[in-house]
DNA sequence: AAAATGTGATGGACGATGTCAATCAATTTT
DNA sequence: AAAATTGATTGACATCGTCCATCACATTTT
């Protein structure tokens, strides 16, 4: 019926042979597998720093970079995290005065992130690392890896941008 | 110098507004970011099932269920997990009864893995599940959808397969 | 045959993660 | 002024991925 049923139901001794079914329709499926393949490649590349596991402090890191003074919420909404998960990162940051929390002047309820000395630093080193980043995909061309990033960052903003319309 | 670094170093007060510089350019990132908003979306969709929270689950149920027989360590391989962490997921279905496993006759170290009447059951019930998950993105064309699976079904085999070659 | 080496599967321990609900302060609405 | 809303934080809880050690079985070496 479906695309794929040709070696059904046989056992396999190699990866290689495995049929994926379903799976193999499926995107979030390969989104899920490589997000393990690729959090780990890169959580090696960063080695004992103070940003290494997890998404969020990377992300953090550079977009307090780029745009000082951004608030938490908005970070948590790039990062596809709620605000209580964002608040830790944001929180262990502090404590390794990589960022300065001040309360905003016009909504005192909102706060403006901005990055020490030391976060610049880090700043910089971390972004080198993560250019090198692209070498985990060194069997893909610069073609197919232009167009899968084009897709996904277009996947990316869409998703993001209904997540906040929701909530 | 970069492309990206045109609007640099403003507060935003909108996620639209915000630039991800070197991100942009990251496929990890969107990778990353995407398997969070996807996992979130498929854990909803399972609701309490008794596969819930985690991709190695639902890989297993539907890789044993096409190949009756397989051994934990392509389970492993397949959903990019590492042998102690697919025994795990094994050990948890199996008391719950989705699974049995047999020693191999040839082989007494390798298990052989199969599906229980009940893990049949749930596998089927899964897959419906698993193939409305592609409503979560609505906002994407069918074209859209299909050019970003075949290329992230390349890198998938890629790096299944230069995983296997290094460890 | 015995010993050494290798491989598949488990189990414990540890830190980190994501989620939910609750709280608190500040702001906006009525 | 009271009520509802919003941003941020915290505690609690379950789960996850990783590392290290262990155990059983196989294969290779001597």
């Amino acid at each position: 019926m479906t695309a794929g049923e040709s070696g059904s139901k046989t056992a396999v001794t190699r990866v290689e042979d495995v049929d994926l079914g379903v799976l193999d329709g499926t995107l979030s499926f390969f989104i899920r597998s490589l997000n393990l393949a690729v959090t780990r490649d890169l959580d090696a590349r960063l080695g004992g720093m103070e940003v290494a596991r997890g998404t969020g402090k990377i992300t953090a890191l550079f977009l307090i970079g780029r745009h000082p003074g951004i608030r938490p919420s908005i970070l948590a909404s790039a990062a596809m995290k709620d605000r209580s998960a964002m608040a830790r990162i944001l929180d262990d940051m502090d404590k390794h005065g990589l960022i300065r929390r001040e309360t905003g002047h016009e909504d005192g309820r909102v706060q403006a992130l901005y990055l020490t000395e030391k976060g610049e630093a880090l700043a910089d080193e971390v972004e080198a690392i993560v250019r090198q980043s692209r070498d985990f995909f060194h069997d893909i061309s610069d073609e197919e890896y232009a167009q899968v990033l084009d897709l996904l960052r277009g996947i990316y903003w869409r998703v993001v941008k209904s997540r906040q319309a929701r909530g």
